[in-house]
DNA sequence: CCTCTTACTTACTTTATTGTAAGTAAGAAT
DNA sequence: ATTCTTACTTACAATAAAGTAAGTAAGAGG
């Protein structure tokens, strides 16, 4: 018996800057998992629930999206970075767990990550080359520990080498962490991440 | 007029195992520059002056090529680290400085990093979950620091946790460095990277 | 010198994915 | 109501990459 089709629901049409929101926000995510590389617009409609010409419909081709991420995801992160630093600030513990959750966010650091092994460095859009958004966490980092010290001559270069090392240790735990304490034969999981946060925050403040 | 083709030079034929270590070679390189998702089959063999089909009868399948890659280079590395460590070995700071030569190493860094990101970690392959090739690397430093100081009991954790943090960031920061540094308006390049060493190896000198 | 294995080639198939073309209907504007 | 823009669909083309089939000749071994 040839079944009639089903009555369908009648078509969802949002408007256009809606619609490329939720697209760029599955966009990043799948980035975040999957690498720039093996981004599928066909997997990314499904999970959308469209079908991938819609995207291609907002975005034209599969780089001018990739771009689109990337540029959303740098000035999020950037945003993200500055209300973080704002947010309390003054004590140095609580900016090493804000910037810590930063870092460690679930996709944040893969997404950075992904970013940097691609040669996607934002020094190619000149008008991030201007902004440089770490620079606060440095400032404030210095003012919180000559504040704590203020016999002690503290030089500058040595609070931005700590930022640094906070930036670039966090981001490499992120990724590299489980891999190393498995082939150090440590415990891992996010107890061990945690571990690790710990005793990192407790070397730098003990040694100044 | 049709002219005759040129009398072109003897076919080379290489024993298998030459052939297939030339292909593996190029290949890891190839797979820390651009990542096991972009690693194509036309690029490698053009590279080798090769058709594609000669890789795929040494290797089968293009999944084949990658996984050989993976296995030879993490044993590799792990041979590379444990002679590393049997080299000298007794004095801190050059163990830092081979320790940071083996992650530094162009492309060592970028491959592990593309692994890990990638999900292809050695604990898939049951075999190497047993080798913990940087326990050894955390012992040769925990045996230094307590010699270099008798009188202070230093916990092996405490030991565990700054091996663990040589690795991230210098892993790290060679993935993430001049980002990093770009986005806090820092000074970049190898430069800025023997710096952040120095520095590196002092904090960890410095505080004990 | 002859033979046999196999490293490697050329020619072709298959498949996945991006992109094009054209049409449909949703929702705003008049 | 009617019209008009455009968000989105279905159908299809183009391309590129992996893999198959079959043949060729290099070099070892008798």
């Amino acid at each position: 018996m040839a079944r009639r089709p089903p009555p369908r629901p009648p078509r969802r049409r949002l408007p256009a800057d809606e619609a490329r929101a939720r697209i760029l926000e599955a966009a990043q995510r799948r980035l975040a998992e999957v690498g720039p590389e093996r981004l599928r617009l066909t997997e990314l409609a499904a999970e959308l629930g469209i079908s991938h010409q819609a995207i291609l419909h907002h975005f034209g081709t599969r780089e001018h999206l990739v771009g689109a991420v990337v540029e959303r995801a740098t000035m999020r992160l950037n945003e993200r970075m500055t209300s973080v630093l704002a947010e309390r600030g003054r004590d140095r513990e609580e900016l090493f767990d804000l910037i810590a959750d930063f870092y460690g966010a679930e996709g944040n650091a893969r997404l950075i990550a992904w970013l940097a092994l691609s040669g996607m460095t934002p020094e190619t859009r000149p008008a991030a080359a201007q902004a440089h958004p770490l620079k606060a966490m440095i400032e404030l980092a210095h003012a919180s520990r000559t504040n704590a010290q203020p016999d002690r001559e503290i030089p500058y270069e040595d609070t931005e080498f700590r930022s640094q090392l906070v930036a670039v240790a966090l981001l490499g735990e992120a990724i590299f962490g489980d891999l190393i304490r498995a082939s150090s034969g440590s415990q891992r999981g996010p107890a061990a991440t945690r571990a690790f946060r710990k005793r990192l925050a407790a070397l730098l403040v003990d040694s100044g």
